[in-house]
DNA sequence: TATAAAAATTAACAAAGGATAATTAATGCT
DNA sequence: AGCATTAATTATCCTTTGTTAATTTTTATA
């Protein structure tokens, strides 16, 4: 199922697991294609499935009841994604999450693995981290919003994935930092000519 | 250390865990005192500390360069505080934590309770709870700044801790939710004048 | 390449928010 | 209780954002 150079990939990803750490968790994981504009996970489902993104990007919205989207998160490779509504708070997804791009996932049934890393130290130690690492990222975001105007959490963003701007319409940037996007249009030209912010 | 009432109270909050289980942490947790006003967390503290919040409140804060100060985040009593520059990204903590009542914290250095808890799956188990908890709680607020306005996100604080704004000033509450004191103190108003939102 | 569809920009106006300062209210302290 | 301090409100003015709609640009596709 993995060549060797994913096995060397995902040594080094998951740094301290051995093979057989990793083969226990990949034997239980299949691979799932998403078209572009496809939907990974509707709103309302509740199938417990976590999924490691290797090539692609996911965007989860909200559905406003005039037609209009929220993107409240995009997870791109290297990265994991799920429905925290269905794996935390144990409810129907209240979000949809569809891919911006041909992707590709590794998707593992939640339960399933819980059982594995439950039972096995190293991978529960690993589950601790990768935990910790989220709690960080998602910590990050909520100052984002309280010490930063706008105008700087567009700039911080294009800071920390340059690509995105080519990967993702600004519409939807917009709304992931919590604006419209004419108020992103309007930011960008403040931005383009050398104003500060 | 703990009398039989807090003993209960314990293996009801943390339910699951033992009466062994628990005198391990508690036995090298110790009761810390802080005034009202007092500071915890100093700015650039790098102690690996972790707290139980018995009592009280604790506020967390930015000072910025002219003074003003941003309420990042407010933990009270039943909630776990420490400082997430330190735990989770060790470097030194970027706000300093302040109480703002009288607070009563058990306190546990982080390094010696994870050893301890890595050795225990079953207390592993409950540190990988509490971090799906307290990152569901960091997402919905996350949530909150995408999808709701400043004065929703003000009435929601208000009906999931209705005694906050009896607790905490409304200055503090203002910046916690991304806004100025005077745009809360507007907001309020037009609560109060039957408006919607 | 031509055409249709979607995205981005711009405009105009209203609403909300930020900055500053003055005023009023609440709180703390001796 | 009286006084000083701090918090909250109000006012003014200016900036930013939201809303809606029109226009331009870009993208997708026949």
């Amino acid at each position: 199922m993995l060549n060797t150079e994913e096995i060397q990939f995902y040594l080094h990803l998951f740094k301290g697991l051995s093979i057989s750490d990793l083969t226990g968790l990949f034997n239980m994981a299949h691979t799932r294609k998403i078209p572009a504009e496809g939907i990974y996970i509707q709103k309302g489902a509740f199938a417990p499935k976590l999924a490691f993104i290797k090539k692609g990007l996911i965007r989860a919205y909200h559905l406003k009841e005039n037609g209009d989207e929220i993107t409240l998160l995009l997870r791109w490779e290297n990265q994991f994604i799920a429905s925290h509504d269905v794996i935390i708070l144990q409810q129907p997804s209240r979000f949809t999450y569809q891919a911006m791009e041909d992707t590709t996932l590794l998707e593992i049934d939640y339960n399933k693995a819980q059982s594995l890393l439950d039972n096995n130290p190293k991978l529960s130690a690993h589950r601790n981290l990768f935990l910790l690492h989220m709690l960080a990222e998602s910590l990050e975001r909520v100052e984002s919003f309280v010490l930063l105007s706008a105008g700087e959490r567009y700039l911080k963003l294009l800071k920390e994935k340059p690509d995105i701007a080519n990967r993702v319409p600004d519409k939807h940037l917009a709304t992931l930092l919590g604006i419209t996007p004419v108020s992103l249009s309007r930011i960008r030209k403040r931005i383009a000519s050398g104003h500060k912010h």
